[in-house]
DNA sequence: TGTACATCAGTGAACGCGCGTTCACTGATGTAC
DNA sequence: TGTACATCAGTGAACGCGCGTTCACTGATGTAC
């Protein structure tokens, strides 16, 4: 039998959630630093002093959805550069993920695009060590592979990098698709991909 | 004899450059969307209301900003990818050259990296534009050099786009060593180097 | 099972404060003659 | 050159408003016996 959390805990859960989507909402049309805890409070419908009870302030739970927006990312990070298949399917792979990822999460990767630079230091913090992480699991998964074979450690973390960053400014560019024609859709689908593409066929004369 | 500004005019260009000056000091540590007109003009040491002899809202002050960060820019960008020498050379050069522009104008590269994606439109909006025109210009330079013979014109834009991105995640990962010792500074020079040269590899083979 | 007490998520009033914007103004600069 | 008037960058008072934070509270849930 699984452990059941007690009323109490379990609603606590759900306004505590209730905050977090509320915040992710309104930060679709401003940055954290300027989203207030009264806002949030409001849009949820519970009293501004409610927000204490979970948490210290606005950067506080902006970290929370830091981990929201990334955390979960990480095993599907893994597949993707680990996938079979020649390096062309792969990559077209690879970009048809983000963009469905892009499509069923636009709120989570906007706010990761937006403060990834903002102007919340502990924000920033978080999503450079999740981002961090992410390099660092791409590097072991390319290590895998047999084309590592002759790199060095640090060449892997270049180009484990390179393709993360990637990954994000596509991420990016169909965030701005996402009211526009599927032809505007397609036209970045198919750069995103020559763009890895290109990285790729470096990747293979790096040691030529 | 050169066309002098009337005392008037000359005083008036003065106070909205301080307005910007003092908006660019605040947005290091802050994003545009939380910067209010009364922090600036108190920061300034004039009246609030003289806020408006200038601009028309604090969104509107952040497109001369990217105006000023940005217009600049254009010929620099220019000499860079044309630069002489063999690919390693002008690789190593620009890296250097992005690193000098961000030791000179380490707010302005802030200002541009945050607001990228940041919450007041019309500004995201602005850069989006020069951004564009740099990739143009890059394209442009691209396609005049011998290595461009055989590539159609959407590939180079691709290219462009891949080395326009480039530089901006370079110019960011330095502004994060502006306080961090010189080894790190050295750290990222090479990391960036490798990033452009797997990426120029990438381009030699591309219709292999 | 029932009772008595402890916990604590959410409330609501109150606070001082800085915000953006309006308005009529001042006085130095500019212009016409 | 001097005079009379127009322009307009910057002022300062005033406004209504929403902000973050404090505090003592309530009442449903949890716990010990």
């Amino acid at each position: 039998m699984s452990h059941t959390l007690g009323i109490r805990q379990a609603q606590k859960q759900k306004t505590r959630q209730a905050l977090l989507d509320a915040a992710l909402g309104l930060l679709e049309e401003q940055s954290l630093s300027s989203l207030g805890l009264r806002e949030v409070t409001r849009a949820v419908g519970v009293a501004p002093t409610a927000f204490y009870r979970h948490f210290r302030s606005t950067a506080d739970l902006g970290v929370a959805l830091v981990e929201e927006a990334l955390g979960s990312l990480h095993p599907m990070i893994r597949t993707t550069v680990s996938a079979e298949g020649d390096s062309d399917e792969r990559v077209a792979r690879a970009v048809e993920l983000i963009a469905r990822h892009v499509d069923a999460h636009p709120a989570h990767v906007r706010f990761i695009a937006r403060e990834q630079h903002g102007g919340v230091q502990p924000v920033r913090e978080a999503i450079r060590a999740q981002l961090d992480r992410f390099v660092e699991e791409v590097r072991t998964e390319l290590a895998k592979d047999p084309q590592a074979e002759g790199w060095n450690d640090d060449d892997l973390l270049m180009l484990a990098g390179l393709y993360v960053d990637q990954m994000l400014v596509t991420a990016s560019q169909f965030l701005e698709t996402l009211d526009a024609p599927e032809e505007e859709r397609r036209r970045i689908t198919r750069l995103a991909t020559r763009r890895m593409r290109l990285i790729t066929l470096g990747r293979r004369h790096w040691l030529d």
